[in-house]
DNA sequence: TTATATTTTTAGACAAGCCTAAAAATTTAA
DNA sequence: TTAAATTTTTAGGCTTGTCTAAAAATATAA
């Protein structure tokens, strides 16, 4: 139906609209690690075939037809992701890569009983919500760490960087998703956070705050 | 590492090496529905990437580095088909397609872990073996109905043609894998075959014996 | 063994998706 | 409000994998 370069495209628009409405060339350029000139090429193409609405020098957004196709590759993305924790029993931090592959399988009927297999979860492994066979799923209703107030109290349901760096400190530190913290202290320095888990003081920085999301 | 173009090339070499040491431009452009001077720009490709032993004119055979590819991408599909149907409960003849995009899935850790999540099948659902993770496997034994003895006795293991449209039918005729029958009469005039199974008396086309393999 | 038919290769072209360099539009700052 | 900086687009080119049409090699038949 579509190929792999416009599935990638309509992933990141989507992707970066969560943050802004309009989306810029550049900004699809960055989180594709293509080349401005590039993309600009693309949106061409993607604006006639109705998947993005899209006037020169003004950026982009989705139409409906778009959005629907970028849920459904996420949709696949997350599913895989569960299936390969739960059932191959990778670990939350290998399998990225691998779901970003997957994603791009086409058959929608496949997709389907892949989540009937594994009992429609709803969640994948890093937290994210699993859009429904019509594409309905609600938004996680998470905060930043960074975000909230002294002596908040939570429980870890999210991320926002998904690489395994990231991944793999987060399980050295037991900071898992469902783990209940609070937040003891902000040093206004900067902004590093001291946390409490477990009956255990624990610090982390700025930039784990701010990817680290907590559902209070 | 390899593109989509160069394992579909791969594994059709290998698919018609099985039936002749050297397989000619003509024949892959057939087995590829593509045309002869594609298939001749494709080969000097792979040839300087020695995965096939390639002279103009004079057809090609896959190197060992290039059989072994195809033997992977070959155990990728017959592992995603196995899972297709033996998990999410396809039948035999819808998983092909799907397959077909599956194999293309590059992880050598994903495909082990299948392997083993599914307990090391040695056959997919056609009864085609499964290479292991050093791609050894033993090539079925089997013989078409078309070329057996009057009164021989034998199990159904295997089919040669994987069209929806031949499964179906065999399906519909409980021609299926593991069933024993035997051959009791071969009409000379048309080699029409008569069959028993199950006490009763079964006739298939020349067409169908051809392609429905026994094991004696 | 020569003529004909078939197969294979070459030549030249095209679409997709990417690139660099330069031009145009927009935004920011003086 | 004009100048400078930034962003975006255009122009032209490259690679992969495909195609058609024509040429070359090989196989077949008279």
């Amino acid at each position: 139906m579509y190929t792999l370069a416009e599935e990638n495209y309509l992933k990141a628009i989507y992707k970066l609209s969560m943050v802004a409405k309009n989306v810029s060339t550049n900004q699809i350029a960055a989180e594709l690690a293509t080349k401005a000139s590039s993309v600009t090429d693309m949106l061409r193409k993607l604006a006639e075939k109705l998947l993005i609405n899209y006037t020169r020098y003004q950026g982009v957004s989705l139409t409906q037809t778009g959005e629907k196709v970028a849920v459904n590759i996420i949709r696949r993305h997350r599913l895989w992701e569960y299936f390969l924790v739960e059932k191959l029993n990778f670990k939350w931090d290998e399998v990225h890569e691998m779901a970003e592959e997957m994603e791009h399988i086409s058959s929608t009927e496949l997709i389907d009983r892949l989540d009937e297999f594994m009992g429609f979860p709803t969640r994948d492994p890093h937290g994210d919500p699993i859009p429904d066979s019509q594409g309905n799923f609600k938004q996680n209703d998470l905060k930043p760490i960074s975000a909230v107030d002294i002596n908040a109290c939570g429980i870890i349901s999210g991320v926002r960087d998904h690489s395994s760096a990231f991944l793999q400190y987060l399980e050295k530190k037991q900071l898992t998703i469902g783990k209940k913290i609070t937040v003891k202290e902000i040093i206004t320095y900067d902004n590093t956070v001291i946390l409490q888990m477990d009956n255990k003081d624990l610090q982390i920085s700025r930039d784990v705050a701010n990817n680290l999301l907590i559902a209070l």
